[in-house]
DNA sequence: CGGGAATTCACTCTTTAGAGTGGCGCCGCA
DNA sequence: TGCGGCGCCACTCTAAAGAGTGAATTCCCG
């Protein structure tokens, strides 16, 4: 936690030099901040913020090696006081009830403007929280629905890659009959016509990735 | 098509502030290029192509109100000159297929460093073409690999939707059995065993979106 | 003009998915 | 300790999907 008058001092993890270049650009001007370091993947940002420690780590969830979300998590645990403003290019509100609950504390998009950056940054320095627009409507669209437990999302998984139920519930080891009813809480869940749409559902909602 | 010694004037076109800060950046330094416009969606794309008439465009695929393909196969038949580099963070030899047909140039992902795009730009300036080493990998992938028509697109994306072939039978004005037809050639074409597994391999190779 | 690809459609047959219903055990939390 | 969520499983029944085979149309291109 920076003391006032100290730079907030910033981690900057992307795996796009673009995107980093453009973060350091922006961020340049802005006398209250400081980029301490930067990561270009996963692995890359728990070495450099174990090393410098950063007030604020700005980090996409899409990167190389290891999971951005996998990292928020692994580095909340290990640092109480760790602070961390999510930047993606990908909304879908189960992403970000994932990244908040793991300890995130902001959550932006790319489309997000400098103005939103900034303000990221101070809020969550001062151990505030601060959501985009669109990603906070994004959320309150979905309040109330179920999320979907690990189980679900694994049978998901297997729906997408094409398997079949029985051959699903053999990976499992479970049932043809309890991978249907699991598929069928699903459908409930997520309110689809059927295993595709569930599917095509669960990507667009972030339970899944690609 | 710009003379030695004169600059080339580039047109970026991307949506996240960001990317086109890190662009500008990136780009400032060198000599022989000149940025002379952006754009933030592809209309403003469409418009400011058509003021500045710039040598080569810079341009991201997924853009609000028009879509980058859209634009590209546009401005390409509305100008026999036009040149275009794709820089976006999706690959899948699909979308690279149809970007190359609809007239662009290069194609590479936003991971690219900064050698990557200056070269593009340079080449592409000059009448050539320029893959990036991972995109053009991807392509080399799926090479003769057959392409799905536009009818198969349609369909996938309905079977995405959740509908069920009946349904899809009657928005597309054809019988159930038709369909059938065209999702046994589709599932053929993608490798896939089921109509799930079709959605997911179109989806990553950039059949269709999300 | 011939060949090929795309699109359309029909008929049969087997497998799979999904709806409906009911029951059992585990665990965390009020 | 009881409730609720989660996970497990069985049985039935209907609708849908997918495999296999065959065939007609249009339209583009060499």
């Amino acid at each position: 936690m920076s003391l006032s008058g100290q730079p907030i001092r910033v981690l900057i993890a992307d795996d796009h030099p673009l995107m980093r270049d453009g973060l350091r650009f922006m961020l340049q001007p802005e006398s209250g901040i400081e980029v301490v370091a930067e990561a270009a993947d996963g692995a890359e940002c728990l070495t450099k913020f174990r090393e410098h420690r950063p007030d604020v780590a700005l980090i996409d969830l899409q990167m190389p090696k290891v999971d951005g979300l996998r990292v928020i998590g692994t580095l909340c645990s290990e640092y109480a006081d760790a602070r961390f403003v999510v930047l993606t290019s990908f909304a879908g509100d189960a992403r970000v009830s994932r990244a908040l609950n793991l300890g995130a504390s902001s959550y932006l998009l790319k489309t997000a403007r400098r103005d939103d950056i900034i303000r990221a940054l101070y809020d969550v320095a001062r151990g505030r929280r601060y959501l985009g627009s669109d990603v906070a409507q994004d959320v309150a669209t979905h309040r109330g629905t179920e999320l979907l437990s690990a189980r679900e999302v694994s049978v998901l998984r297997l729906i997408a890659a094409g398997k079949k139920n029985r051959v699903i519930g053999e990976e499992l080891n479970v049932s043809e009959q309890t991978v249907k009813t699991r598929i069928k809480n699903i459908l409930a869940k997520l309110q689809a016509d059927d295993r595709t749409h569930a599917v095509s559902i669960a990507v667009s909602r972030g339970f899944i990735d690609q």
